[in-house]
DNA sequence: CGAGGCCTTCCACTGAACGGAAGCCCAGAC
DNA sequence: GTCTGGGCTTCCGTTCAGTGGAAGGCCTCG
């Protein structure tokens, strides 16, 4: 396992990864000292490798002295698979189910023990919500996470109830029988439902997007579990969440469907090389 | 200057970067043989390097044994200004924008000598466009482009026009003197139009973000530099594009108000610690 | 004017990174 | 069947790049 990954890391490589898991939401632009002390690394070493990563563009250094993460990150983050294939197909869809619904709009995946937030729609008006691009909320608290729970492999599911369960709000449901109950209600009907379970005042309705989503129904629980969660948001006295399920689902299938698409036929429009397909050997996946 | 930043790179550290730039939009899934070859090193570095960036997760490797960005660094470079400021911003509007006008709409920074693409919005209909969110153009073949560089500080606008210019399409312009001509009149009037001079077909126009917008308009021509520029782009056989500088003005003049708002109150609803002001010493910042 | 931050530079020491080489696995050719 | 070739992993002796304490500069505040 990798019990203790991320955290140690005497090699250089680390101390410079280090220094950048030093920023975070709070805190999005640090002065050296801050880094060196967030990093745990001593000055005269931050200096040097913050040095090299600002001349690499990792990093930017603004005119008030801050560091702060750089475009050519930016840039490099934005080629992982859940933006540059899943986002880019799956923003249109959520365009229009936006439009047609004028609430929040969220697509999620399943990240370790999170709901990673990989796309928002929200309008000036909507409810402020406490979900960002990039951020991660647990799975067991919102709409998204209990649809992507309710369809993963049994055992991450497992996994996930036998660690304990935070509790946002006095709604949450961590009782291990009643959250079973739940996600096996979710797998069944297709959708999850979570009524002020991590914001009060906010309910929210999820559909997985993947397989599972439609043709896959009434054969097989034990179909591949879904790429992605599709949810929407919005405050609770607003009337029945039901009436987004439909919209919902037919964005989550449409997503899907291209999302198969798109693997067929590489990258559109672009130079590819199709390189050999090679066979993956066993040992050291998870040493 | 900073002549040949970023290539060489002796450094563990730079090696380590090395391997993350393998990574570009045509090549988003490498093996371990072709990032060795593609960062220049020897197999057996690439391979413990990668190993590294695998643990830290800014690396992931797919079941084929690819190498593809990680969730983490994708999240990290979330963190970078553009994305959390601006983009986080400026989405609302261009959703409006879009909403109002049904077609491409482009967020883009001037980053070096490129039109930086910060956010795209189109539907599934729109014009199929040579735009990328985090993809790079020139700036004098596009509408943002042509934006940023008409608002750009006079010295940065001599840099760039004594490069040579690419040429995408038969109508780029690339002669200096009609360049700036164009240039000029877009700052008079406010918006850049450019005219099939990136894809043949397209037409698009944009306005700057920031400081020059509107308010500071007849007083002086040395207000600061836009941060970004707003752009639309349609097909060319659509009806005039200076129909849709109203609204694209309006947007900006939004994005602009709002970009300042925020910039005053730190950021809405976390712990912030608001850390002491430290001042910037001279030396080092363009060493 | 001194104390306390923050940042930068220097440099002698040393242990971490290096990478050639050996070996494994798989696929396809013959 | 064997052989060739490509991709991946591991090993280990050498060496050179990274380290970080210390000194010094600049600034602000009391």
């Amino acid at each position: 396992m990798a019990a203790d990954a991320g955290q140690d890391a005497r090699s250089v490589t680390g101390r410079a990864l280090r220094l950048l898991a030093a920023f975070d939401v709070a805190h999005p632009a640090l002065t050296l000292s801050e880094l060196a002390r967030r990093a745990d690394l001593p000055l005269a070493t931050a200096h040097r490798l913050a040095g090299e990563l600002q001349a690499w563009r990792a990093l930017e250094r603004g005119s008030d002295g801050r560091f702060r993460i750089g475009n050519r990150l930016w840039e490099m983050g934005l080629l992982a698979p859940v933006s540059s294939r899943l986002r880019q197909v799956a923003l249109p869809f959520m365009q229009d189910l936006y439009e047609a619904t004028r609430e929040n709009v969220h697509l999620a995946v399943r990240d370790g023990c999170d709901a990673l937030y990989v796309e928002k729609l929200c309008g000036h008006r909507s409810v402020p919500i406490v979900s960002r691009v990039g951020g991660r909320l647990p799975l067991h608290a919102t709409g998204v996470g209990k649809a992507l729970l309710a369809g993963a492999d049994p055992q991450v599911r497992e996994d996930y109830l036998d660690r304990p369960l935070s509790r946002p709000t006095g709604f949450t449901v961590v009782e291990r029988g009643r959250l079973e109950r739940e996600l096996r209600d979710a797998a069944r009907r297709g959708y999850a439902l979570t009524r002020e379970e991590m914001t009060l005042g906010s309910v929210s309705v999820a559909v997985p997007v993947g397989p599972t989503g439609e043709e896959a129904e009434g054969s097989a629980a034990g179909s591949a579990p879904p790429e992605a969660a599709l949810g929407i948001v919005v405050r609770s006295h607003r009337a029945d969440p039901a009436r987004l399920v439909p919209p919902l689902k037919a964005a989550a299938q449409a997503i899907a469907r291209r999302l198969v698409e798109t693997a067929r036929d590489p990258a559109p429009g672009l130079d590819h090389e199709l390189p050999p397909m090679p066979v993956q050997r066993r040992g050291a996946r998870d040493a």
